[in-house]
DNA sequence: GAATACGTTTAGGCGAACCTAAATAACTAC
DNA sequence: GTAGTTATTTAGGTTCGCCTAAACGTATTC
């Protein structure tokens, strides 16, 4: 029993995408938090809602939040493969720095062919994780997310890898960067200011390593699992 | 003074492209040519002419056909530029197959940043013609489109060398490229049948060469020039 | 439980890009 | 030069994806 694989708009996918994003937190999107991340009004959320409904692709129950069906989750899964591999390939291949692969990505996802995705993932030896640390679905659909913390969530003295951050701004990744948290870095988080204070830690670096001070938002981007200490 | 690029929609940039190529043969296109060009209807043209006059890309003399201005121009070979470095990078890079790489191309080609685009060239060495023996247009929007006779045009006898083949089906292609008929090849002409008759020729290939024949619909899609005999 | 705040949906609209059917202009043939 | 064919345009309609403004539900607070 093959989903029939007919082709979607650009829009639909980025919502299917928001949604999936969404609801992995947990509960169903709500359309205001569609309508922030795709930076559209709610009242056009609502529309596309409707319609997305009534292909089936998400269920809808009125004034409590969307939820993927199965053929939705393969359709977002889809795009993120898309996307995802076009990352990869265009840091890779092509050179592009860290901080740009993500918006040409977003264009480049609703243009290429399956094919394409396949060459490019092929040229690269099928890779599992984008340049963000994110995991690359399958052809057939799946993914195993990892559920994370943040470096916002553990505890002083841990010692951390890095497996994962949002790459959805470009600004963030840059700084990000010039800090040395990316993907496969280790930290040590040092100190943890009261009240939401900032969180003081060192960064393992190639040249021995730095202490860094960033701020409770940023961590929430930064994802990390724990390591055995040695 | 240069011309600020503001972002084309992918059913404005298909326009345009296809007015410039109808164009080069003289004439200003047509609106039932651009309309079969892109299979839709004539009264549907006629709305889109409107739009492109009223943004200056094109001019419309009412029932007489419309024409490129400058800067529609330079919007066409943009979008060229994208489609045939694409073309190069999908045949060379990702070994697409020949009859392939013009639908992928087409898609890509609304959706790809010229960052993209010139990174691609970069890799590949500036390439100067696409796989089919198209001219690329460059960054600055200028090409050299060489008038070639056809296949269909030559006189028997001629040493002839095949310059371009028409890229738009991909059926025709791998037929071409059955028969040995691609950029590079080596062909003469030995007979002509009268009355639109199929044409004859030796087509020199990596072991020899074959004697092949084709219609004169066929003949028309492939450009050659003159060799000297030797 | 009434008032308020916030989130969601409905109503009504708009532009882009297509369509069909009908009207009109231009060319061609007699 | 009139008739007929063909090309082009106009008129009116559709879907998609967005918008604002107004109405409506839900949750919260006193």
């Amino acid at each position: 029993m093959t989903t029939p694989v007919l082709p979607l708009s650009g829009p639909v996918e980025d919502y299917l995408k928001a949604i999936y994003d969404l609801e992995r937190v947990g509960e169903p999107a709500s359309t205001n938090d569609i309508a922030l991340r795709l930076a559209i009004s709610p009242a056009s959320v609502s529309g596309m809602v409707r319609r997305l409904a009534d292909q089936g692709l998400i269920t809808h129950e009125p004034y409590r939040g969307v939820r993927l069906t199965r053929e939705g989750r393969t359709a977002a899964l889809r795009t993120l493969r898309r996307h995802r591999i076009l990352e990869c390939y265009l840091t890779e291949v092509l050179n592009y720095p860290w901080d740009r692969v993500h918006d040409e990505a977003e264009q480049l996802e609703h243009a290429a062919s399956e094919e394409l995705i396949d060459r490019m993932a092929a040229a690269l030896g099928n890779p599992v994780r984008d340049p963000h640390g994110a995991p690359i679905p399958t052809r057939d659909g799946t993914v195993e997310e990892a559920t994370l913390r943040t470096l916002a969530d553990v505890a002083q003295g841990e010692r951390l890898r890095v497996r994962r951050v949002e790459d959805d701004d470009a600004e963030r990744l840059r700084y990000l960067a010039e800090l040395g948290i990316r993907p496969g870095a280790l930290v040590r988080i040092l100190d943890k200011a009261p009240f939401e204070g900032p969180i003081t830690l060192w960064v393992d670096d190639a040249g021995g390593g730095a202490t860094r001070a960033v701020g409770v938002a940023l961590a929430q981007q930064v994802f990390v699992e724990a390591v055995a200490d040695q």
